[in-house]
DNA sequence: CAATCATATTCCCATATGGGCATATGTCAA
DNA sequence: TTGACATATGCCCATATGGGAATATGATTG
C-alpha cells in the first residue's frame, strides 16, 4: 500500500522544483553559463551541501544537467522543462489582459466622473 | 526569535500556489466561470473542505477573488498573479529554443550519418 | 428565533521539505 | 597508494503540507 502523498515530490514535478526561490536563482544564475557546485554555492551565499541538494532536485526534474570536468562538476542549465509551465501560463494571458483592460476601463471612468 | 522556514510558505508565494496541480486544476476550471466552492468541489471531485481549503491558498496569493451570493460564495479566477511566472519562465525561452536547436541539430547529424 | 443549506475552520495524521552537520564518495595529482 | 580537493549523502530537526472528519460560522428562509 502506498500512503496519501501529503504534496506532489518535488522531484517529479518542475512547478515544484522552481517553488523555490533559491532553486529559480539557480537557474537564473546557469543561463549565464554551467558552472560548478562550488561556483553556484558561493554566488548564492550557500552551503556546498545546500546547493548540491538543490541542483539534485532540479537535476531529478531535467531542468540541469551536469557534466564531469577533472574534480569539478559542471552543471549547466536544460531549459526546455520551462516551456510546460510558460505555456501553462500563457494559457491565462487573455484573463490577466482582460483584468487589465476592466481596470483601465474602471480608472478611465473614474477620471471621466471627476472630471466633470 | 523566528525559527527557519523549511519552505516558502504556499500563503505568500505564486509560485508555491500553483505547485499543487489540483489548484492548478481549479484555475483553469473558474478560466470558464465564477463558480460556487460546491461546485468546485463537484467538478473536481473533492470534498468540500478540501475545495474551501485549496480556494483559500489561491485566494491568499491572489489569484482568486471571492464574492458571497446568497448562501453561496462564488469564487473566480483573478489570473494577474500568473503573469510574473509567465515573464520568469519567458526569461528563459531562448534557452529552451537553443536546446531544441541543438537537439535538431544532432538529430540531423544522426540521419546525415546514417544515410551514408 | 429556529431550521437548513453553504462554506470555513479546527484538530490530527503521515509525509515532504529545507537546512545544518558530519561524513562518504569521487577525482586527480604526486 | 596517499593526500588534497570537490561533491554527494546520510542523519536529524523544525516546520509546512494535504487530507479526513467533525464542527464552527454564515446566510437565508420560514
Amino acid at each position: 500500500m502506498i500512503g496519501e502523498m501529503a504534496r506532489a515530490a518535488t522531484t517529479s514535478d518542475v512547478f515544484n522544483a522552481i517553488a523555490e526561490p533559491q532553486r529559480r536563482a539557480i537557474l537564473a544564475l546557469l543561463r549565464g553559463a554551467e558552472r560548478p557546485v562550488s561556483d553556484v554555492a558561493r554566488q548564492m551565499g550557500m552551503t556546498q551541501p545546500r546547493a548540491s541538494k538543490h541542483l539534485r532536485v532540479l537535476r531529478e526534474v531535467g531542468l540541469v544537467t551536469d557534466r564531469q570536468a577533472g574534480k569539478q562538476r559542471l552543471y549547466s542549465l536544460d531549459a526546455r522543462g520551462l516551456r510546460p509551465v510558460h505555456e501553462w501560463t500563457g494559457g491565462f494571458e487573455r484573463f490577466w489582459n482582460d483584468s487589465f483592460d476592466r481596470l483601465e476601463a474602471y480608472a478611465r471612468d473614474l477620471a471621466r466622473k471627476r472630471s466633470q
